[in-house]
DNA sequence: CAACAGAATGTAAACGTTTACATCAGGCGG
DNA sequence: CCGCCTGATGTAAACGTTTACATTCTGTTG
């Protein structure tokens, strides 16, 4: 019994002879460990629990990627929960892993702090991911949503843009209002001019763009150029203004957030804000990781992840006119 | 401790005030059960695994909401494994899972039926979903590719088009080849022209439709109509036809297939075959959880879900064209 | 060949639940 | 007041591993 333990485990002495006739033994009779029984006696489960709310578009899929991998590199598994809407579902989720995981990667723009630190053990690992969580208790990953942001709006207003409209993401997700709060700063810096009715309202969908591009031209004076929070609104601006005959960036400049893989292929092709999130995804899970090994002496840590600005032809950087003749960036990753 | 379980599994006959008093004790103690002990006594982990191939671009966030809502909705977990390129990776996430949970989704385009029996214990809870797997040993689930694919190739042929290119999938990919063989039937059954050189290979990526574009006008005399095996190619597509100055769908018509979000937000909207992932997962799950309550009387069982032709105008479904066609049409269609 | 060292293997306790069964506390009819 | 019934609670075995420790085997050396 100790010797089968000891060879499924390779560790400890064990003759080759009687490794081999263990191993043939478990072949033939289809022997799986029980997982629980291990996890009983070692006290550790090889697993991390992953919360994700409810992500649409690639965000869900390359999240997962990056984390995945990590994880999979260190011989732990993924128990994974995702589609959390608001907070109930998240806690329900997170009760649910209490007993079950090693450590836990939350990646919630709904919960807050005091709902993590009712439904967690004492000094459990965890990291947040782009939450709206605050002080020195627990471990934190964030995006620069803000600064991004700024970056996009210093680059339309470096163009030539005073009015520069911004078309926001749900008033209650974190990264939304992050990248608002980027727009405004960057648009008084740069002295660009300033109101609320610039600030039109989008839930982070292309439809929600596309209506966006219809209330946009409606305004008096037209903006000369609009940010989306994110890019697939921008998506839904393009049609709107393919539609109607606005030329981009021609007649109005369009920028974009998260720079998702369509983004180049759009006609003009969209500039963004690039973040990497499977690598997000993996530094989370790596550090996760470490604190799990550090243990009880791990300090929690706050990062930024920088994000990137992509300029492409729609900010109209290039040319005034609509390029027809500038070339897509040839690097793509194979596996999104 | 008979009790305390009782009360935390709500069941057996407990004294109401016994009941708070544990409750009482156990938050203030932050107890959390162990799910290991729990289910080496149960026998069941409550848990189901999931593994996904690498996919692209939304399947796979569409694919886990569907389980995932599922499964919740049964109490279930999912421990998640995803990014299988090869059937040696699927392999290995296949054994780490044994033992840890009660049932396996499997997607996984890379893995045949021997490899599944030699790693899976007798008689487990399996539902395949897209796998190129037949006999009746498992539980499957299939989109069918093939007719969907000889739906546009017939709504192509329909609008008087005998010249249609195909851009491939990948070679080893299930779906990929079950498109092709749905274009072949269709071309052949619908009198158009066929030759292996229209079969233009891509790989499922935008930049492959981007590159397969150029191929194909290079073609002599050009094809009137592509069908890509996915969206995403074709979005590559059509942004090299924009670079190109070539009207889609004046001089080429466009077809694509999954119906992803944006298609309807492209220039022109394209025109492609939805499948519901989201519904593929939950069925899946629901079917899982049932051949998991029926146990051992369980038969498995085959299923087909259909895929629905969604006509948008860059197939230019708004009037058919002169079958001679060639690079310059004097039609020129807005879109819709 | 005896003694010994070190490697290999065996033994048994422990992990934290669930559950069949035993026990206990009251209420009720006789 | 006794036996009995029922509902509530306690007891202990069982689940399948890992691992410290005990035991046995194997080969080497004096």
């Amino acid at each position: 019994m100790a010797t089968v333990s000891r060879v499924l485990n390779g560790k400890g002495p064990v003759r080759d002879i009687t490794s081999r006739r263990v191993q043939a033994a478990a072949d033939r009779l289809r022997y799986v460990p029980h997982g629980g029984a291990r996890s009983l006696i070692t006290r550790r489960t090889n697993a991390i629990g992953v919360l994700l709310p409810d992500l649409f578009g690639e965000f869900f899929s390359e999240a997962i990627r990056g984390i995945d991998h990590a994880a999979r590199g260190a011989g732990y598994q993924l128990l994974v929960s995702g589609s959390h809407g608001n907070r109930a579902q998240a806690e329900t989720a997170l009760r649910a892993m209490r007993g079950r995981v090693d450590g836990l990667v939350v990646m919630s723009p709904n919960i807050d702090g005091p709902t993590l630190s009712a439904n967690l053990p004492e000094g459990w690992p965890v990291m947040l991911l782009n939450c709206a969580v605050d002080g020195a208790a627990f471990d934190s990953i964030n995006i620069d949503n803000e600064g991004g942001a700024a970056a996009m709006v210093e680059h339309l207003a470096g163009l030539g843009h005073r009015r520069i409209a911004h078309v926001t993401g749900p008033p209650d997700n974190w990264d939304a209002r992050e990248r608002l709060r980027g727009y405004r700063r960057a648009v008084l810096s740069s002295g660009g001019e300033y109101t609320r009715e610039l600030e039109v309202p989008g839930d982070f969908t292309e439809e929600s763009g596309y209506q966006a591009a219809r209330f946009v031209l409606g305004m008096e004076p037209t903006p000369t150029a609009i940010f989306t929070a994110n890019d697939s609104m921008a998506i839904g601006l393009l049609a709107a203004f393919q539609e109607m005959g606005v030329r981009v960036p021609g007649d109005v400049a369009v920028g974009g957030f998260d720079d998702i893989p369509i983004a180049r292929f759009m006609t003009p092709p969209l500039s963004s804000v690039s973040v990497s999130i499977a690598d997000l995804g993996a530094r989370a899970m790596g550090r996760l990781l470490a604190a799990l090994k550090e243990g009880s002496r791990h300090v929690p840590r706050h990062e930024t992840l920088p994000a990137r600005l992509v300029v492409r032809s729609s900010s109209g950087s290039r040319s005034p006119k609509p390029p027809k003749s500038s070339r897509h960036s040839r690097t793509r990753r194979k596996d999104s």
